[in-house]
DNA sequence: GCCTAGATTTAGGCATGACTAAAACGCAAA
DNA sequence: TTTGCGTTTTAGTCATGCCTAAATCTAGGC
């Protein structure tokens, strides 16, 4: 303990990022990451729980920084330089999430929002001790990919089980960390990522679905939330 | 990666304090466990690299908040519960060191900043995993004592350094962790906690000492920095 | 007992990032 | 082509927490 406090001074990735811009730029990539649509400006502000006038501003500041391309009134794109922003978050997050459960004991739908908090509070050199110590994992728990340090992430082949036509045979492969009914409703099931289950049929929005432990109806919010691969076609 | 991101909600601790609120609780407690000393605004301001001003305002809202008890132009006291915030930040603190050090491979000199971010980002919950994780440390790997969960802490009976009377025999007991030179000189020659030396004389204000490995001179900064236990009397 | 130096507080601003209310825009249907 | 409605931006506030400059208090020296 001590007087001398010696704040700031943090970490090489695109400097004068706050932990909001941070926040705008990971949001604006994982909208369309997960979805493959464009981004609204409310899409954003829905996304971010904040007001519409609020991502104007934010939006107008992260352009003047070369964050963001964004012409009025059309929807948002991150330059090359937000990308890189927000994949050196999304990198933070997952390593953190990936730690988090299998160190220090978390259940996989109780990490998102503590990766959330230290992902702003760590240094890039942690990560990298962080990723050292895991030995360089590929996919956090959650089955989504971690970008590499230099910022290179795959996508794997997948689809939302949302819009999975009925009778594929598919494979488990991620579910969005940020949906705890989907990560509770699975793991009660038994079902992790990897696990082979069978879509039957819709019912409205829903998804019924045969898994190996009995058959389940995932709601609309659920089946959005989780990703499979084909198993055959 | 996903929309939806639930921000806030973190922590039992006296509830509504911000980051600086938890800063400037801490950097209270830290000069009067320190030296011992009564605490003015201005030490505050210096030990927080901010303005006399800022220090004034912020004493205000503290007061508001029950946290410290301060009259006009009088030193500042904590409360019963600005104690308890500062402890409980304190545990955060030397916690978080402990396992850079123990876990993450950081040295004892390189922890301070990193633990000065990650200690408010982090829950309760966290906190007590690590504690678990860590064995229940009783001491910072400066020597420094870590709080109990229940906000209990030991004073061991140690005097700074450069209050030494020449001659005595002493053993390392702590050295302040926001002091990198005092951190990376003992290092250097070897001397860890627990250390046995000698108190040679004082010249001026710098303390020479015999060690194992030789003798060395401390400077005053780095003296005051360094608390010891007196072997025999 | 006064007077000045130094510490402390008040006054007035600035930056960030949020908000509500109101104006401006753009697309689609009549 | 024009109207109308939903989206987006502008206008104007507010809370935090920092700053500098100026006023005020306290204490020590005479």
């Amino acid at each position: 303990m001590s007087p001398r406090t010696s704040h700031q001074g943090r970490s090489t990735r695109t400097s004068s990022a706050t932990t909001s811009v941070e926040d705008y730029a990971k949001a604006i990539y994982g909208l369309s990451e997960w979805d493959g649509t464009a981004v609204t400006a409310s899409d954003l502000a829905k996304a971010l729980g904040v007001s519409n006038p609020s991502v104007s501003t934010m939006v107008r500041k992260m352009s003047e920084l070369g964050l963001v391309d964004h012409r009025p009134y059309a929807p948002l794109r991150l330059t090359a330089e937000g990308r890189r922003l927000a994949l050196a978050m999304v990198r933070r997050h997952r390593l953190i999430e990936t730690w988090l459960v299998r160190e220090m004991g978390y259940g996989w739908d109780e990490v998102h929002d503590e990766a959330e908090r230290l992902e702003h509070a760590v240094t890039d050199r942690f990560v990298e001790r962080l990723d050292e110590r895991l030995g360089h994992p590929g996919v956090d728990p959650h089955g989504d990919p971690i970008p590499t340090p230099d910022l290179v992430m795959e996508h794997p082949q997948t689809v939302l089980l949302c819009r999975t036509e009925s009778g594929a045979r598919v494979r488990l492969e991620q579910v969005d960390d940020s949906v705890p009914e989907a990560l509770r409703l699975l793991e009660d099931r038994r079902l992790t990522i990897g696990a082979a289950v069978e879509v039957m049929r819709t019912e409205g929005r829903d998804v019924l679905v045969a898994a190996p432990d009995g058959d389940l109806r995932l709601s609309h919010e659920v089946a959005h939330a989780v990703r499979v691969s084909v198993a055959d076609r």
